[in-house]
DNA sequence: ATGCTTGTGCGAGAATAGTCGAACGATATG
DNA sequence: CATATCGTTCGACTATTCTCGCACAAGCAT
């Protein structure tokens, strides 16, 4: 039987530059992509652990719905993972210098 | 003399990638940043010929506090054009990739 | 069946962002 | 000197975003 959560994402065409920026321009969002570039697909309670979960919803679902990650459901989890390979595509090299730029001024969060 | 108006700019280093993707988030802006990317150095009443000036302020002063453009006075004008190189510096390949992405979608623009 | 875990959606409050008119000041022109 | 041009600032209004408590539902363990 299907997962009674089944997510929409934007088709890689859709996918718009504005919203990817604004995705990425909140610190807190751009620690959780930071986070998924290192480990691939993870629980979306690694994202924050410590966040109320409707503000953790929130962030996920703006980054599914600017295109940035999938997200499936297992079970009562959530799986969420970085949409690399149609970031590569639409924005060549977008993800790895932002997520450069980042770590230039947050240097310890890498081993969090 | 100097000129009456001096701007403040960002060190290179101190821009900050929250805030540049915050900046190339909005579609004015962003279609601002990519009339810069054609013509180099322009007064800035060319990236918004038909807007309010203030609303023209808040936005070449919001590029210009995260870093994304270099702004100076010439007598009443505002001259501005995009830090290229800084960012360049900071986050290879962003602005190309970023321009490229909104080209895409906004085809037609070259041409205003 | 009950209890626990986890996600979602609603709604509220606070903060931030976008728009822009009006007033003012500096520069340039007549 | 008067007028025109252009940028800035203030303040107001609207819109959007962030945070998060609460209630509810689905999945899982007991």
């Amino acid at each position: 039987m299907a997962a009674a959560r089944v997510y929409k994402h934007p088709e890689t065409g859709d996918i718009a530059i504005p919203r990817v920026m604004f995705a990425l321009s909140e610190p807190l969002r751009l620690s959780m992509v930071q986070l998924l570039s290192e480990r691939g697909e993870v629980d979306s309670i690694e994202l924050g652990p410590d966040l109320p979960r409707s503000t953790l919803t929130h962030h996920t679902s703006l980054l599914r719905e600017s295109g940035v990650v999938f997200v499936r459901a297992e079970g009562r989890k959530c799986m969420i993972q970085l949409r690399r390979d149609d970031l590569e595509t639409r924005f060549p090299g977008l993800i790895g210098t932002v997520l450069h730029g980042y770590q230039e001024s947050n240097p310890g969060m890498a081993e969090a």
